[in-house]
RNA sequence: AGGACUAUAGCUCAGUUGGUUAGAGCGCUACCUUGACAUGGUAGAGGUCGGCAGUUCGAAUCUGCCUAGUCCUACCA
């Protein structure tokens, strides 16, 4: 093995064996275990969060294939309607300055799937540099011919039972965009704006109490009065009780509308009446709704101002009730213009009453960044309520569970007062609604055209044509836990793995996507008992991952980093031109610059995918957001380079040699006995907190165990056995137990870090008699009770502190290293007595003695002193020790012996402790406090006696 | 407006049902190239656990209030 690790080296290769060979397949044995990845969108490419994500499903998938479990991790893609076909009409736009419009929906399709095709992989060769086991022969797509014909299939059952409706209602309506989008992909922003005070004038010389023959409705969006149908007041406010029923005459269009009494209305806000304009505000729909108005629509899908109003009942009919004629000097203005209009008219009419500054949420659409208008279309929803009930039962009585708990607040939260679902999208490029219309406007929903016509027993002749518009995404996305396993057909695949076990996610599309899949799932999975069946048992929700200051990452702030880069290493070069290189907001491009060449003046180095995956599971606690630091991802590859090292040690004093792996008589040694029980422990250890998704605590277990003892102390002891002794049996026992300790060792790491377990176990497996073509598919280690040798774990920590405290005061002291000390022991048990006697060898190898000795009764020369449990451990002082340093750190122990005592002293002196504490507590305190009451004795007689000198 | 979460060492974070001398990594200080590893070793410094009350024999941990921050949902024209 080459001396330094170098991740480049093997990980590629690697994969490529693995995918080759067939062992990311399930194996067709053992209990199904199954995990769908969220699909990416399709012409995207890998950011942290997948790498995140990814990375966790690959630990769990790899830990349940090795458990023996038939494993499957579904792979696919998405074809995420806006994102991508916005992405596609940019390139179109800027290459050849043309729209899709000029084009025509089936030439800009296939420029689409063009596209699809030309960048469509980047994802998929990104997600096997992360090592991910996916289940590449069953890839899908979101919109392949067999999620085609789920899609269709859900949305015909749907309509048809009642959980489908078409109609003209108010949606979110995005006016760059041309379409509608749920209330999902609305933005709130914070903005400043202002509150316009209009005077409406009352009609039939009608009056308020205090006089005026004109009432004061206060707006935000003034343009809307062209639709007004009336006005609120609240039935119990006196100002206007005398003007309910009356009418205004709404000033510019000269409208007659009545003013109405509800309870909506707020008394204290502005003036107490509102405008009532149902066709362009929420609210107002439903108010209009409750007073038998009717819906006046003023805009266009441009959001300009109509020539003619388009005036509706609310079941969606046309309605005569007003004049439709709109002012002509509004006709065609864009909504803010008209805003500015308006306003400029009712102060030329002298009907302005005032202006105040107001805070206010605007709305704005999440893809085109443009503020959302609300418009009456004609749609399709989802009548999200009844399909929300088993998916609300679902999470409450546990058959779903969120990791971490506290989402199951939001979730509720949300699916309690859910609102239908617009699933209908003014786009191309989707999945088509399977509905056609004849000339009069009747619907039939139906799987295809021929099936429509003999369905509703239509006549050949009779036109048909087929809906315009697309699904939103999520709608398909939502059967994605069993479109992708082949229904409605009843595969084997479906039958064996849905329903899954484990879905890891974001918090961010709990909604979009967590809520809809078990809502779709349910309806539409049932079990053998006719039960609906659970897309998953378990969600666990991971948090986002920022950056170093705790910023999202995002292409505008300048901070992304791609995971490759952490993988494979970047110049500071290339990292800047990927950063600032084709941007929306190109002004930004230097500061991101200066930014990006401060934080990172070297560049990335290559740190390689074990190491990436490693820091990102030691980051994973749960129900928290990683600020990411490039720090931890240097340290875990170290971390890395260690195990590297540790297994060259292992191989150079195994290789070639008799490691008893045919069961020959061999001898362990207390060190050897040692680390077999911690590896039980460990093992056990890590297994509960995989079991429990806390792959931050298991990669920690890990990593202490793999440095901190094997390396650190189980090596170092090995060290002075391999190089003095003549025991062949205790020889074979040293060179078994490192080549199977580590080999144990890298199957537990190998779903953290594949690459290197893998690389390393190819070399260790065969001296630790282990065979075997991969470690993929080897048995994920389980612990032995049987093992654990209690005596020899007592025993390695009384060796652990005897060589801790001589080092302890070798360092103090200022001792060089390269020095041989004596050491002396003594007052120790007859326990520390036999501890001496079997260990003599490794205290003096591992702290640098020049000799050691048991004292006995005699008194012992002046000595640097540390107490072990009852035993001192002595330094004599000639020649190696300054005086006045020895008081000042017997001081330093003395007072921290002395704090102690005082503690514990207060604590036991306290009755009500001793009464109500459990005997066990008390018990400890009390061993505790005699062994500070000795050791502070000790210490002070010690102190003394220097002195003395 | 309602709700959730977070606050622990200089930085990034663990701390499982209340009982430790409150931990890790990075950073910092001193010493060390000893044949696995300087991507390393040894030793060390560093915390009144956001604040105030309370429950308890005992609180980083439980309760209430407050402060600061993050996020979600809804929204008054």
């Amino acid at each position: 093995m080459d001396k330094t690790y170098q991740p480049s080296d093997i990980e590629q290769t690697w994969y490529q064996t693995w995918e080759q060979h067939g062992y990311f397949k399930p194996s067709g044995t053992g209990k199904p275990y199954s995990i769908m990845i969220p699909p990416p969108n399709v012409t995207g490419s890998l950011h942290m969060g997948h790498a995140f994500q990814d990375s966790i499903m690959d630990a769990l998938t790899r830990y349940h294939r090795m458990k023996g479990n038939n494993t499957l991790w579904q792979v696919g893609t998405d074809h995420a309607g806006i994102a991508t076909q916005m992405v596609v009409e940019r390139k179109l736009a800027a290459e050849e300055g043309k729209s899709r419009h000029d084009l025509g929906r089936d030439a800009f399709l296939d420029k689409i799937w063009e596209w699809k095709a030309h960048s469509g992989g980047t994802i998929t060769r990104q997600l096997r540099r992360l090592g991910a086991s996916v289940d590449w022969d069953h890839e899908r797509f979101t919109m392949d011919e067999g999620f085609y014909k789920a899609v269709q299939e859900v949305f015909v059952r749907l309509y048809e039972d009642d959980l489908i409706y078409r109609g003209k209602r108010l949606v979110n309506w995005d006016p760059k965009l041309h379409t509608a989008i749920s209330d999902l992909e609305v933005e709130n922003k914070d903005k400043q704006g202002h509150l316009w005070h209009f005077r409406y004038p009352l009609a039939d010389n009608a009056s308020t109490a205090s006089g005026d023959n004109f009432i004061v409705v206060a707006t935000t969006r003034p343009e809307t009065m062209l639709g007004d149908t009336a006005v609120a007041v609240h039935p119990d406010d006196e100002r206007y009780q005398q003007l309910i029923g009356q009418h205004v005459l709404l000033p510019i269009v000269n409208r007659r509308i009545p003013i109405v009494a509800d309870d909506y209305v707020d008394r204290e806000f502005g003036t107490g009446c509102v405008k009532i304009t149902p066709a362009h505000d929420f609210n107002d729909y439903e108010l209009g709704k409750r007073h038998g108005s009717v819906l006046i629509n003023i805009m266009s899908k441009d959001a300009t101002i109509l020539e003619q109003a388009q005036i509706f009942n609310f079941d969606g009919s046309a309605s005569s009730a007003f004049d439709s004629n709109l002012p002509e000097a509004y006709a065609g203005l864009d909504r803010f213009a008209a805003r500015k209009q308006i306003v400029a008219d009712f102060e030329q009419l002298g009907l302005l009453e005032k202006i105040d500054d107001h805070a206010l949420k605007v709305p704005y659409g999440d893809r085109s960044g443009v503020v959302i208008e609300p418009l009456l279309t004609d749609q399709w929803f989802v009548r999200a309520g009844p399909l929300a009930e088993p998916a609300i039962e679902a999470v409450e009585n546990g058959d779903i569970q969120f990791v971490p708990k506290q989402y199951e607040n939001m979730y509720f939260s949300w699916m309690r007062d859910i609102q239908d679902w617009c699933i209908s999208r003014q786009l191309w490029w989707g999945h088509r609604i399977p509905a056609w219309y004849d000339a009069q406007g009747g619907v039939y929903v139906a799987r295809t055209e021929a099936e429509a016509r003999t369905k509703y027993a239509i006549a050949d002749d009779v036109a048909l044509s087929q809906d315009d518009d697309v699904l939103d995404t999520w709608f398909s996305s939502a059967l994605w836990t069993f479109g992708t396993l082949g229904w409605p057909e009843q595969t084997d695949r479906l039958k064996t793995f849905h329903p899954t076990d484990v879905l890891v996610t974001g918090f961010d599309i709990i909604f979009f996507w967590v809520a809809r899949m078990i809502m779709m799932t349910m309806h539409f999975m049932k079990d053998e008992n006719n039960k609906p069946q659970v897309p998953f048992k378990y969600v666990y929700v991971t948090g986002l991952i920022r950056d170093e200051h705790g910023d999202k990452m995002s292409k505008s702030k300048g901070n992304v980093l791609d995971p490759l880069d952490m993988i494979d290493g970047i110049s500071l070069e290339d990292l800047v031109e990927k950063r600032t290189g084709n941007m929306m907001q190109p002004q930004l491009a230097e500061k991101i610059a200066k930014r990006t060449r401060k934080t990172f003046s070297e560049g990335i180095a290559a740190h390689g995918t074990d190491a990436l995956r490693f820091t990102l599971f030691s980051l994973a606690s749960t129900g928290r957001d990683i600020n990411w630091d490039m720090k931890r991802l240097e340290g875990y590859r170290n971390f890395c380079n260690k195990i590297w090292n540790a297994a060259r040690y292992v191989l150079m004093n195994t290789e070639g040699e008799d490691c008893g792996q045919n069961d020959e008589s061999v001898r362990l040694s207390l060190a050897d006995r040692w680390i077999i029980s911690r590896l039980q422990q460990v093992e056990a250890t890590i297994t509960k907190q995989l079991d429990e998704f806390r792959l931050d605590l298991a990669s920690q277990s890990l990593y202490d165990f793999i440095w901190n003892e094997y390396c650190d102390w189980y090596l170092e002891l090995s060290k002075p056995i391999l190089a003095d002794t003549q025991d062949s049996e205790l020889l074979r026992g040293t060179r078994r137990t490192l080549v199977r300790v580590l080999e144990a060792i890298l199957r537990l790491a190998h779903p953290f870090m594949p690459f290197i377990s893998e690389e390393i176990w190819q070399r260790i497996a065969p001296l630790a008699g282990k065979s075997g073509a991969t470690i993929m598919t080897q048995e994920y280690p389980t612990p032995d009770a049987g093992k654990i040798d209690a005596v020899a774990m007592g025993d390695v920590e009384w060796l652990r502190g005897v060589i801790v405290a001589i080092r302890n005061i070798r360092g103090e002291m200022d001792i060089s290293p390269a020095r041989a000390i004596p050491v002396l022991l003594r007052h120790g048990h007859a326990e520390d007595k036999r501890r001496f006697d079997e260990n003599r060898s490794y205290i003096a190898s591992l702290a640098k003695l020049e000799s050691l000795d048991w004292l006995g009764d005699a008194e012992p020369p002046l000595s640097a002193t540390q107490l072990v449990g009852d035993m001192e451990v002595l330094v004599p002082m000639a020649g190696l020790i300054d005086v006045d340093a020895e008081v000042a750190r017997l001081t330093k122990e003395l007072d921290k012996s002395a704090k102690e005592v005082a503690r514990l002293e207060a604590k036991l002196g306290n009755e009500k402790f001793v009464k109500n504490a459990p005997a066990d507590v008390v018990t400890k305190e009390q061993a505790k406090l005699k062994d500070a009451t000795s050791a502070q004795q000790r210490l002070a007689e010690q102190i003394e006696k220097i002195r003395s000198l």
